[in-house]
DNA sequence: CCATTAAGTGGACGGTAAGTCCATTTAATG
DNA sequence: CATTAAATGGACTTACCGTCCACTTAATGG
């Protein structure tokens, strides 16, 4: 499984996460406008072409740089089963939204519709994989008892974080789970 | 209540409406990257500083192209009541986002989160007068026993319609509103 | 008819980012 | 030391932004 002895100088991996720390947190300080390649190339100490070099554009980069810090910020495991493992995770989903993960991950979204009018690359390398281990630990709580509801699992998903994700989106305050957990998993 | 005798050249309602028919055009055919302020210009055969005299930014502009078209689409009176009345919408909104009134509400909403961070100001000139009167209408529906569950009419709209722009968004098909429905309103 | 008022025109301008090109330097391998 | 590929830095074309200005057009009131 050795890989066969890389050839020329290896790509440093400080400057692929100085790339990508310096997107995320323009996206997170100054939005996404200001979210240039130009400004990300300046913030990185880094030529431009080396950007261009690994990402085709700003869409994908944004996407990567979302992932670099997601996959530390938002663990998905957890003890816990059924009702009480997705409450603690909806807890744990609403603070991400208020903060720079969630500031953040609305800049991705636009991006990507702004240049495939809809974010459904989004949900391919990144939500599509929650949403089935939610549905998965969903089922698990039906059939454990927990949860009393009988739907499909990805519907209940689809209405607890779809709900939750449509009032981050829109402001609509305050963003609590009490009444969407109710109606999702009572 | 007659108007105090408009002094000067009254503004164009034929150059108005080339300006807000030529953005949405541009959203729903070409995408929110390909509708500049230039395009529009150019597409509605208009010059570019009568656009920036009304409107001080491509946002602002977005939205009410938006609106212009919405408010004859998109009607929010209808006849019935309760669980019937919602059914009836809940068919129309699909049918809604499945066409050029979804992508284009995208790309606004897009625009939006570029701009501002959020999509707050569409909520604002759109989304809350939808949100509140669609509640008025769960909440007869709870009050004639048409809609079993007894949650806050906000969070019933919340699961359902916060559903179904989460799946629209993520491209998540299919787009049907069966499972939702019942989880919301029985 | 004419002065006034404001809408709309069209061209120009400086600034900035996109995306590409190329010669050059740097860091690894055999 | 020759080879390979990453990374640099500057130059360049194209396009949009936002603004400016002199001008024309369409209405009003005296």
């Amino acid at each position: 499984m050795t890989l066969p002895a890389a050839r020329g100088r290896p790509r440093s991996a400080a400057t692929t996460a100085a790339i990508l720390q310096a997107a995320y947190a323009l996206m997170a300080g100054q939005g996404l406008a200001a979210t240039t390649i130009d400004a990300v190339a300046r913030a990185a100490q880094v030529s431009k072409m080396t950007i261009y070099k690994w990402w085709p554009s700003r869409e994908p980069l944004l996407i990567d740089a979302f992932l670099h810090h997601a996959a530390a910020t938002l663990p998905l495991a957890r003890e816990g089963h059924g009702a009480a493992r997705i409450r603690a995770h909806v807890a744990d989903y609403i603070a991400a939204l208020d903060s720079d993960l969630g500031r953040v991950q609305l800049a991705v979204i636009a991006e990507c519709i702004a240049q495939s009018g809809s974010a459904a690359s989004f949900f391919a390398r990144y939500l599509s994989h929650r949403r089935a281990a939610l549905a998965q630990i969903i089922a698990e709580g039906q059939a454990d008892g927990s949860i009393a509801r009988r739907a499909a699992p990805e519907a209940i998903y689809d209405a607890l974080y779809g709900g939750l994700f449509y009032r981050h989106l829109f402001g609509i305050a305050p963003l609590d789970a009490e009444a969407l957990l109710a109606l999702a998993l009572v």
